[in-house]
DNA sequence: TGCAAAATAGAACGACCGTTCGTTTTTATT
DNA sequence: AATAAAAACGAACGGTCGTTCTATTTTGCA
C-alpha cells in the first residue's frame, strides 16, 4: 500500500555487518546533489560541482555511485521519498473522498509554490528525459506515475462517496489538475507572472465544480455524513 | 509592428550591397539547429553537432553567428517566425471573438500535437533557462509573452462581442488554457499517455463552457473576415 | 579576368566532463 | 593496539565543449 518501497541498496552488509559512515556521507552527497538538481536539472548535475560543494574530491563522490547515471537515479529516488512524505502521507490523514483530494491538491500546491524558486525535478526531468530512454528516465516515469495513480485513486474514491458526479473520467479530471500545477511553474517561474498561485488555486475550484463538488468547503478535516449527490449535468 | 521584428542583421551590408551565400547557409545552419533544438533542447545545441549535421568545420559553423548564445537566440527567432506563421496568422482570418479564440487554440495544439515527437522550444526552453538570466532567456521570455497577449486580446474580444461573460478574468481563462498545453506535452510526450490530445480538447470545451460560451461549435474554416493584423499589437 | 571581401576550413587552446586506478587515510572490530 | 575492510584522495586519461587564430577557398563585382 505504500506508494514508495524503493528498495534502498543493503548497504553492502556483508555477515550482517551495517555500515555506517559510507551511507551518511552518501546521504549527505545526495541531499546536496538534489539541492542542485532542483535548480539546475538533473542533466545539469556534474560531479565536479558536487565534489565541490560537499568538500571531496571528485573520486570520492563518484565512489559512492559507480557512475552518474545512479547518483541521478538517487537523485529522483531521494525526491520521491521527500514527495511522498511532504505531499502524500499528510494527505491521508484526511477523510475518503474530497477532503483528501482537496489536501492533497493543497499539498502539492504548497510543494510547487516552494518551488518556484528551486525548481521541480518532476516538471525539469520530463523535458530533459522525454526521448531520451533509459534508467534514469524510467525511475522518473516510474515515481511520477505512482503519484499520478494515487491523485487518480482519490478521485475516484471522492466519486464513490458521492463527493463528486459518478460519470467522472478520472483521467480527464486528472489531465486538468495537473495542467494547473505545469502552468503555475511554467508562469511563475519562468516567465515570474504575479498571481499565479491564486489562478492554480481558482482553476482547482473550477475543476472540482465543474465536475459536481458541492460547496467549496476549505480543505479540513473529515466530513461525516453521506452528502446528497446533485448531478448538475 | 510586426510580430517579430526581431531585427535581423545587416547582412554587413557594406554600402547596401547584399550578401546572399553567406546569409542562405546561415538561413541553413539555423533550420539545422532548429530541428536538433526541439529534439535535445536548446541547452544541448552544440556546435560540433550541428557542423556534422550540416556538413560543414565548426568554425565554419561558428563564423556565423559569433557565439554559442546568438545561435541559440538565431534559433529562438526563428521559432517565433514559425509559430507565428503557422499558429497566429491563420488565426487572425477568423471572425474575432469565439471563433478566432477557438481557430488560436486549434492551431496551437496542432502545432503542439505536432511537436509530440520534436518537443517544443517554448516549453523546454523555459525549464532550461528558468532561473538562468540572459539574452537567451529573454528573447524566449519575449516570444512567449507576445503569443501570450496575442491570446489575451482574442479572449477579450470574444467578452466584447458577447461570446464570453463579461466578467471574465482574461489571465485566469488563459492560465487555464496554458496548462492543458503543458500537460498534453508533459502526458503525451515523456508519460506517453494515449488519449492526452482528446483531453486537451475536453478541457478546452470545459473551459469555454465555464466562461460562459454558448453551443459548442467546432472551428469553422478560415473565414476571409478582417485582415491579419500582427500579433504585435 | 582580376581582386578584395566574404565564407569556410583546420588546427589548436583551455576548461570541464565522467571515469579509472593506485595510494592513503579512516573506520569498525578484535 | 592490531588489522582488514571501507572510504576518500589525487593524478591522469580520453573526450567534448566553445572559442580563437591563421590559412585557404569561394564569392561577388569592377
Amino acid at each position: 500500500m505504500s506508494v514508495t518501497a524503493l528498495p534502498v541498496k543493503p548497504g553492502r552488509a556483508r555477515e550482517g555487518k551495517v555500515l555506517q559512515k559510507g551511507q551518511q556521507t552518501k546521504a549527505a552527497i545526495v541531499d546536496a546533489a538534489l539541492g542542485l538538481a532542483t535548480q539546475i536539472g538533473l542533466e545539469g548535475l556534474s560531479i565536479g560541482a558536487l565534489a565541490e560543494v560537499t568538500q571531496m574530491s571528485k573520486s570520492g563522490v563518484f565512489a559512492h555511485f559507480g557512475s552518474r547515471e545512479e547518483l541521478q537515479i538517487s537523485v529522483i529516488r531521494e525526491y520521491h521519498q521527500r514527495f511522498e512524505q511532504e505531499v502524500f502521507y499528510p494527505a491521508m490523514s484526511h477523510a475518503r473522498g474530497l477532503p483528501r483530494l482537496r489536501a492533497m491538491f493543497a499539498n502539492w500546491m504548497q510543494r510547487t509554490s516552494i518551488e518556484l524558486d528551486s525548481g521541480c525535478i518532476y516538471i525539469s526531468g520530463a523535458v530533459e528525459f522525454d526521448d531520451r530512454p533509459g534508467p534514469v528516465r524510467d525511475a522518473l516515469a516510474w515515481s511520477v506515475q505512482t503519484w499520478q495513480d494515487a491523485m487518480k485513486r482519490a478521485i475516484t474514491q471522492a466519486k464513490e462517496a458521492g463527493h463528486l458526479n459518478p460519470d467522472v473520467d478520472e483521467e480527464q479530471m486528472l489531465f486538468e489538475i495537473h495542467g494547473l500545477i505545469l502552468a503555475l511553474h511554467y508562469e511563475a517561474r519562468f516567465l515570474k507572472n504575479p498571481g499565479s498561485i491564486a489562478r492554480a488555486n481558482a482553476g482547482f475550484e473550477n475543476i472540482l465544480r465543474r465536475y459536481g463538488a458541492q460547496a467549496a468547503t476549505p480543505v479540513k478535516s473529515a466530513k461525516p455524513g453521506r452528502p446528497a449527490r446533485t448531478s448538475k449535468e
